[in-house]
DNA sequence: AATGAATGAGTTTTCATTCAT
DNA sequence: CATGAATGAAAACTCATTCAT
């Protein structure tokens, strides 16, 4: 199979997993998506399990190659636009999709150890993209000490949740986004907290504005 | 139908979801964990969506009655006591499966109206806990002036996903807990700075000790 | 149970049978028209059987009581009476709907014999009828003579098969109604070189105008 | 599907259809009947419905050719020929069966616009063939000349009366059969006076005995 | 006399998977 | 490589019937 091909294997998941939700998925509906048999799909992977498996594995490279390189800006703009990163409106449809796929992925975390270890992979990368920029920002004296770890895990569950909420509740609960409200707050009560004196944030509206090629 | 029996099968959904998950859970399934036919489930309600449906509801039901009872203790236990609520072992397995079972029906939120409609208002509640502490809080001097709406969202969105994140990793990524270690740096980073000169914030381990009635 | 009871349930069976059809028939149907529960018509009829055998015996009790009380008129107006009753228009609604029923009904004798006997005793009236009539109107020498039993299964059938395909194909085939051109044609062919010289058939429009009291 | 697998499974609902009678059917006796499972069929056709109409559709499309081909014989043969194909005898087992079947379709067809439309076609078809005969016999000389469409909707609307009595009431009303009696009277009542002086019309024992290649 | 609740047996339909071609 | 055809197992849902009340 070229890669083109497994492409578009992929692509007909996320899809199929948009157009019906996890719990409805079948392997009927993502052979329509991408103009194949069913029997063409159990070709190139044998069970269902295992072609979604490799769906997550995909999503998730997709997303590390985004997380890394950072560049060598400051840590102060580094975690700002590491926030920056999760806020997304009401109609980035996208993007929603490709989280709620991802969401319904990984309910299934726990009925499927390759899915789960996949998750454990990615989770580990983000706090540890979060505890680099941390540590560097203590390092170089623009950030006041703190206990890194329980910082990375914080800054990435708030995220998460925030934009967990955003994908499931639609627009209706929170208008201006329950991802951009919860960043602000972040920003306001976690980061600024953390800068020693004399260190500026980019104000919000600036890393947003020119978000840097690593933050699609 | 008496409220006993319906409680008998919302009980039995319960289990169902918690032992076979939401994407394979079966009529059949529920039936067996109330020792009924599942002819008689459907004698009660019309579809499985509308069964799912009502379970949902209730569960919603329940748990507003639990956050209504807060009494009348000091806005900064209550708020301790809340963040303290969310936190679970990497061994609570019932409360894992539960919520768990939550996760895959929130996911088909974006799919289902019904199911969307009952997380909104779930969300609209949670918020709306947390934003009468603050405020009550507020008004009494015991904490600072803050965005009341916005840190509200902080809260529930970080308590969210700490407990969305240990369910989904298990217990390997935060041996502790990812609820335990967020709780902890939302009480260090968030509360604490909150409070006005002078008000003491109970330990978490207290509260975590003598879970007031409504915090199950 | 009183006999407006039985005649509620048994005008629910007609309503039910003209709403789904005999092959879609439940006792839900039944009882949901008379606002009754199932449970209740179990109690009056066993069996769902029992039901519509009682069901069709009522019906053709009532068409018997129709076909009784010729009155005394002279056999050839008598003959043209009852072809013109069975005429009916695209539109009669009543009438579409009762032979409807009785036709769903008479698709299931073959498959049981309480059904079956009934139909068979009233065919027998039926053509006795006609036959009546003409052995009255061959002895009056109004009529030249004929074979009484051949014509009367010839003017039955030919009837029943005109009424049978206007019910079933809708107006769509046969503008005027079927039921009429073949009445029409009935008169025209059968009944006309059946005349003795100097006897006058009564047109058919007369006929269908002044209804005696008997052709409903 | 090739046309031979298709032919085996219409097979196999006439087989199920006479067998079980419409109202009783289930797509288990239909697979049975043709050694598949009840999965392989509604590979081939979506519904049961469906299924139905597709059968009764290729029922009448067999009928039709068979109408077709009725060769140039002269049309007093022809219509003495088409009179004679209605009759059967009350041991006819599987032409009953068959027509039984077809009786409760077609009583189904004011419930179902996919089985009414085709029996609307199928009328057409049937008075269409009477009306050709008679029109090319009136042409010919052979006939006098007479209303052509109603004296085609009177043989049809007679045939499909007798024959629907005759399955409906069984061999006790009219041990000779319905059908036959019937038959005879038309030929005797409506075929005869028709005849122009010189032309014969062969015996009804005759037409019976050679059965053209297109009287089944 | 009537009902709400329940059920067992069955119905249509779905779906991941297999296999000959 | 890919497909059309097929299947077994299970799914949701239906329905006549029963029974305690």
């Amino acid at each position: 199979m070229t890669d083109g091909d497994n492409d578009q294997i992929m692509t007909a998941v996320g899809q199929a997993l948009r157009s019906h939700g996890y719990a409805d998925l079948t392997m009927q509906d993502i052979a329509e998506e991408c103009d194949m048999s069913t029997a063409a799909l159990h070709y190139h992977y044998d069970t269902k399990a295992d072609l979604l498996a490799a769906f997550l594995e995909g999503l998730l490279d997709d997303y590390e190659q985004r997380l890394a390189g950072r560049g060598d800006r400051p840590p102060v703009e580094q975690l700002t636009a590491f926030i920056a990163w999760f806020v997304f409106g009401p109609d980035d449809e996208d993007r929603i999709a490709f989280h709620l796929a991802l969401l319904e992925m990984r309910s299934q975390g726990p009925h499927d150890e390759r899915i789960r270890s996949q998750l454990v992979r990615s989770d580990r990368l983000l706090r540890d993209t979060v505890a680099d920029i941390l540590e560097a920002g203590v390092a170089a004296g623009d950030f006041t000490p703190v206990d890194i770890e329980q910082t990375a895990a914080l800054v990435v569950a708030t995220l998460d949740g925030a934009r967990t909420r955003q994908i499931t509740l639609g627009g209706d609960s929170v208008p201006e986004g329950y991802t951009r409200v919860v960043a602000e707050a972040l920003l306001d009560r976690l980061v600024d907290p953390l800068l020693a004196p004399g260190v500026d944030r980019p104000s919000f509206e600036t890393v947003l504005a020119d978000a840097p090629e690593w933050a699609r």
